[in-house]
RNA sequence: GGGUAGGUAGCGAAGUGGUUAAACGCAACAGACUGUAAAUCUGUCGACAUAUGUCUUCGGAGGUUCGAAUCCUCCCCUACCCA
């Protein structure tokens, strides 16, 4: 196995990092693969419960498959174990409990997708209940003890959530336990994180110390800021960029961010060493609109394709700039000659009850064919011919009569 | 087990008997404007109803009252202190 110089792989690797725990360690790991030959056990832990991975699940990936150009050996774990127990930690107080098959279907899901950007050829993947539970409660009382109730205290959300006399569940405890075993098991030499995961990570550090195996390195990436630029990017917050939506959803997504983020998300989503990497940060400042698209552009293409990158500029020219109405759009036909606007909003999904419904007419949201419509008693007319019914800016389809009356 | 402080709309947070469907902030939605779904400004933001009408909501269940998110009783949940 041949490895880029030393100097090289830590001036990638510390490339975008927050912080690297610690730099030294990994220099010896590093110099240690390279003269043995064998490449590095890089571990990263991925939640089951939640399958749809977004833009910022991609920071810490890519950080990942980094590790995997560099010619060291990715562990993606799937998290399985606690998935089924149902954490509630944090603020989602009802993250539900899964089923063996369930994770196991959204292991497999989460790889598929995490394979847009790692090596999948290249990526080993583990499941956690495969050692964590095999653990009697003795070994996990066992397991505990080597912690205390006072460092634990120390990690930022615990510490915030105890000043601020927030519940917090004894078997929060045991999860970054848990999560450190997996590192004892796996024996990795890195783990890598999001900075919320700091904590947990030092944890497996400590956990493997203990077990007399040699630390872990961690490396902790930045999170990503939602689309709305305030909060970390979530999907359950609304404001994230998931690897799954459709290309011109992700481009208008990408678009719509604040122009303050252009800077980060260029750094954070665009591979170090890309050349729109460098157009778009120096073009940020005096021409937003093109920075953005360029950037805009770059990340569906990671996604997909040129092509579908293209197509999906071009959609939206069409429907945002000059305001018109795409071509694709659902039909939704009726089983009536005639239908009030306000059910027809209603049964699209394009408005959340009638009051919402009428709210939007009031507000001149509604148009259908190329009048806009103000009354909230107005009545359509279906036939045949179907006709395209803008609601917002946002969303259109088009209503018909499934048969003639 | 005892004590104290709490549980309000998607979230945060006012309100302690009556113009309170419930201030305010955030989020969301819409309109104007624009390079965009940026920014800014304006409006909306429980449901139902052929607008000024009705119904349901302030942890849950009962009760007092002409009238309660606001008072009483019981219960559930959370935090802190004491044991």
């Amino acid at each position: 196995m041949h490895f880029p110089s030393i100097k090289e792989q830590i001036d990638l690797i510390t490339g975008n990092a927050v912080e690297i725990i610690s730099v030294d360690e990994l220099e010896r790991k590093l110099q240690k693969s390279h003269k043995t030959g064998k490449p590095l056990k890089i571990k990263l832990g991925a939640d089951p419960s939640r399958p749809d991975l977004h833009l910022g699940h991609s920071v810490v990936l890519r950080k990942l498959r980094e590790f995997q150009d560099l010619g060291h050996e990715a562990i993606l774990i799937i998290g399985d174990f606690t998935a089924m127990i149902g954490d509630p930690s944090g603020k989602s107080k009802t993250r539900p409990q899964l089923t063996a098959e369930e994770t196991r279907e959204n292991g497999v899901s989460y790889f598929e997708q995490a394979s847009k950007i790692l090596d999948p050829g290249k990526t080993t993947i583990c499941y956690n209940s495969d050692w964590l539970g095999n653990m009697k409660f003795a070994d996990v009382i066992r397991l505990s003890s080597h912690y205390t109730v006072a460092r634990m205290l120390e990690r930022d959300d615990f510490e915030r959530r105890y000043r601020s006399r927030e519940p917090i569940s004894v078997h929060e405890f045991l999860y970054p336990l848990a999560q450190g075993m997996d590192s004892v098991h796996l024996k990795n030499d890195v783990e890598l994180g999001g900075t919320d995961q700091k904590f947990n990570l030092l944890v497996g550090r400590d956990l493997q110390r203990e077990y007399g195996i040699e630390p872990q390195v961690c490396v902790t990436m930045p999170l990503l800021v939602g689309t709305a630029g305030e909060e970390k990017m979530s999907k359950s917050l609304g404001n994230a960029i998931c690897f799954n939506d459709p290309p011109a959803d992700m481009y208008g997504k990408m678009l719509s961010i604040p122009d303050a983020l252009i800077e980060t998300y260029c750094t954070l989503l665009v591979p170090q060493g890309h050349e729109d990497r460098i157009t778009v940060l120096e073009n940020r400042e005096t021409d937003p609109r093109n920075a953005k698209r360029t950037l805009a552009k770059q990340i569906v293409e990671q996604y997909y394709s040129r092509e579908a990158a293209e197509e999906a500029e071009a959609h939206f020219d069409h429907v945002f700039v000059h305001r018109k109405a795409p071509e694709n759009i659902e039909l939704i036909e009726f089983d009536a000659p005639s239908m009030t606007l306000v059910d027809i909003l209603v049964s699209a999904g394009a408005a959340a009850s009638k009051s919402d419904a009428r709210r939007m007419i009031q507000q001149k949201a509604v148009t259908v064919g190329d009048e806009r419509i103000g009354d909230t008693n107005a009545v359509l007319e279906l036939g045949q011919e179907p006709k395209t019914v803008k609601a917002g800016k946002r969303r259109f389809f088009k209503v018909a009569a499934k048969k003639t009356f």
